[in-house]
RNA sequence: ACCGCAAACCAUCCUGUCGUUCCGAAUAUAUUUCGGGAAGGAAAGUCCGGACAACGUAGGGCACCGUGCCAUCUAACGGAUGGUGCCGGGCUUCGGCUCGGUAAGGAAAGUGUAGCAGAAAAUAACCGCCCCAUUUCGAUGGGGUAAGGGUGAAAAUGUGAGGUAAGAGCUCACGAUUAUUCCUAGUAAUAGGAGUAGUGUAUAAACCCCACGGGUUGAAAUGUCAUGUACACCGGCCUUCCCAAUUUUGGGAAAAAGGGUGGCUCGCCCGAUGCCGGGGGGUAGGCAGUUAAAGCAUCGGUGUGAACUGGAUGCGUAGAUAAAUGACAGGACGAUCCAUAUAUGGAUUGACAGAAUCCGGCUUAUCGGUUUGCGGUAUUU
RNA sequence: GGCUGCAUAGUUCAAUUGGAUAGAAUAUCAGAUUUCGGCUCUGAGGGUUGGAGGUUCGAGUCCUCCUGCGGUCA
């Protein structure tokens, strides 16, 4: 292959989408937190094969945001985070298997971009110290 | 020009970069490229009404739920429009005019309730007034009486005259008010007039009566494909007659247990490798439904109006499913604050709010702007 | 996307068929008792009955519309 243009894309493969594997994840993932932010993540076994490294999901809890127009401005601003963020992470995966995970918004309050972003950097590196490079 | 009220409409805009989703075309199947579409007036609350779908369709009665002046509009409505009555405000030449509100059938079918105060709260005698009897001359007992008294949200039609032992719609006159009959106006609610019978407190968002309407469940409906399983296990019920055949099979008739028909009942229907119940197991994925106007706007015509008409012109249809419609940068516009000092500069900021089958309403949230109408104030001509 | 229930002192609960100034326990505060504190006794404060309208002479209670918090579904 030749070198890979750095993509800024998050597709419908790349979203976590099915019931059951949102389940299996919150029921045996490891998880840590990050202020705002917390991760759930689960190693995906060799056998259910997985094109993307990882499948992402998002969530923010309705009692903390009473309106959808919050809830999904939040969801908005986290997948814009983990779009251009992304790639920083699949450079230090390489070929060590795929993961499911799931990033949930703990904060009461809105944030901007700008820091969310910033946050966002700092839990992608803190995952990878935690769980690629040991 | 400013202020207030009401109604209708709009709901920050533009450019660039990076992305999401759907549709179409090409490439050719990992994809990539191009073109086009992508939240709202409330998408919200789920308070009503429909469309559509499934089940049921043999209906009747009761129960239950909803609505409640009249007419019209509408696919339909508990919505809207116009009117009538009532209530409140303003003006008034006292006749009315105008603005706002109105769950507005029946209390003269029956039942219940009306605390405290008061003699008495719906078959009203405490004081007072009058009559009769008794009397120790203080009064006591019996009866009549709703004119006077205070209480209370509410006290039994108001005033005057007659009448009476005292009084009383007991009688009369002028009113008030209710029911009903007739006439006039109106499609009608109702209004005006005349006659008759009355004076019957309030409450039906207390029970209730009357009239009208309502089958139930809602896209997690429903259909279909795939996966999976098992005529598995436990308990209950499994009738009678006739014919052929011959030891359980076929046909026919009746009908039991049981089941269905929304809750009850009558009635009806189903009913033998079957029916009902229990407990347990499996799947909770794909596709269809699922993206179309009971379309919209302007002009014309009809109507007081809500609306209708389809004559003309133009516009136009989001389809996601752990759930797309976004992020950043720059500029314009608006708002707030600060400074200079009336035009600029700086800072902050951009209402309410996010489709989930689709429509028509209602209700609630909403920074600001535009238009129209009405009223008020000031100035000019 | 539907269906359904609840809301009363800081907290847990009452309030008859609509009737007077919405009660009780606990918590809080003050006083008494004690060397001091606890226990105990006495007293006080604390409520727009979730909000706004309406019906009624009179609403915690009845009706309508909102707000908030639960429960449930194939």
């Amino acid at each position: 292959m030749k070198e890979e243009k750095t993509k800024f894309t998050f597709k419908k493969e790349e979203k976590l989408k099915k019931r059951k594997v949102i389940d299996l994840l919150f029921k045996k993932g490891k998880s840590f937190p990050q202020y705002p932010l917390r991760w759930v993540y689960l190693k995906v076994p060799p056998e259910e094969e997985q094109k993307m490294p990882v499948q992402m999901g998002f969530s923010v809890s309705k009692k903390r945001f009473k309106k959808a127009v919050n809830r999904n401005r939040i969801k908005r601003l986290l997948r814009e985070a983990w779009r251009l963020n992304k790639h920083k992470l699949y450079k230090q995966m390489a070929e060590s298997g795929s993961y499911s995970v799931m990033i949930i918004y703990t904060s009461k309050e809105e944030m901007k971009f700008e820091d969310l972003e910033k946050k966002m950097k700092k839990s992608i590196k803190r995952f990878i110290k935690q769980e690629i490079d040991q």
